[in-house]
DNA sequence: ATCGAATATAACTGTTAAGTTATTGTGTCA
DNA sequence: TGACACAATAACTTAACAGTTATATTCGAT
């Protein structure tokens, strides 16, 4: 008995190979947007900048919190920061976030959607 | 200032109010790709419906390991499962994944080409 | 029935990271 | 100068989760 699926398809028909530091990188970029606070905040920035105390105040979180998730964010390029005074200001540095919120979103309402009417008919 | 923990939000300007249970499965829908395994797994079952062993080894993960993965990506309605006498095979369920992918992978690959624009002009 | 292969699950471990409190640094204005 | 507001950081706690080992379950073949 051999290992019936070796034989017949191992690996080559696939589209790319994808390194393994490529899944990494894009799991990292993932994962920045896999966290509800960090949405949050990136959902204030879409209006436009915003200072640090204004996006505590608006999210509700604490100032330490808001820094970290700023911090993390340009860490990673999502955000850029501008200084004025006393204040730090933040706005999208990567516009792509909000393509890839909107497939998340859209793909989200069509299963409802679709499961609302499975219910409804 | 306002004691804003129970409501949702106090501020009117902006676009849309997005509640926190909204930004919660948002989040969570990131989250399962943020994991560079479970983004392999579902790479492999881009070109195509696979057996778990097929996964396991073409992943070269433990077999429990992918396992419970494909048991959480199934959970949140990413694959479907089928089964074959003695086999379990999974497939891709909600086809949005790959649009998400393929946005952050062009994000990726626009800021390589700036910043070695910016090196080597 | 029995053995082995395919898959799932349970229990445990280790790491990561979100949030907290406390503190520090820095600019502004009295 | 001192006092205060804004922001960042450090240290800590805790919870979530990826991966492992071990075990259970189910099917097919003998």
């Amino acid at each position: 008995m051999l290992k019936n699926s070796e034989s017949n398809n191992a690996e080559p028909s696939n589209a790319e190979p994808m390194s393994d530091e490529m899944l990494e990188l894009i799991a990292q970029r993932f994962r920045l947007l896999s966290d509800p606070m960090r949405l949050k905040i990136l959902h204030q920035l879409q209006s436009g900048e915003k200072s640090v105390t204004e996006l505590v105040e608006n999210t509700g979180a604490s100032q330490p919190n808001v820094s970290k998730h700023l911090s993390t964010l340009r860490t990673h390029g999502l955000v850029k920061r501008r200084q004025e005074g006393n204040m730090a200001f933040f706005s999208i540095a990567a516009p792509f976030i909000f393509d890839v919120c909107n497939t998340v979103c859209d793909s989200m309402k069509t299963e409802w959607e679709q499961r609302s009417n499975l219910l409804g008919s």
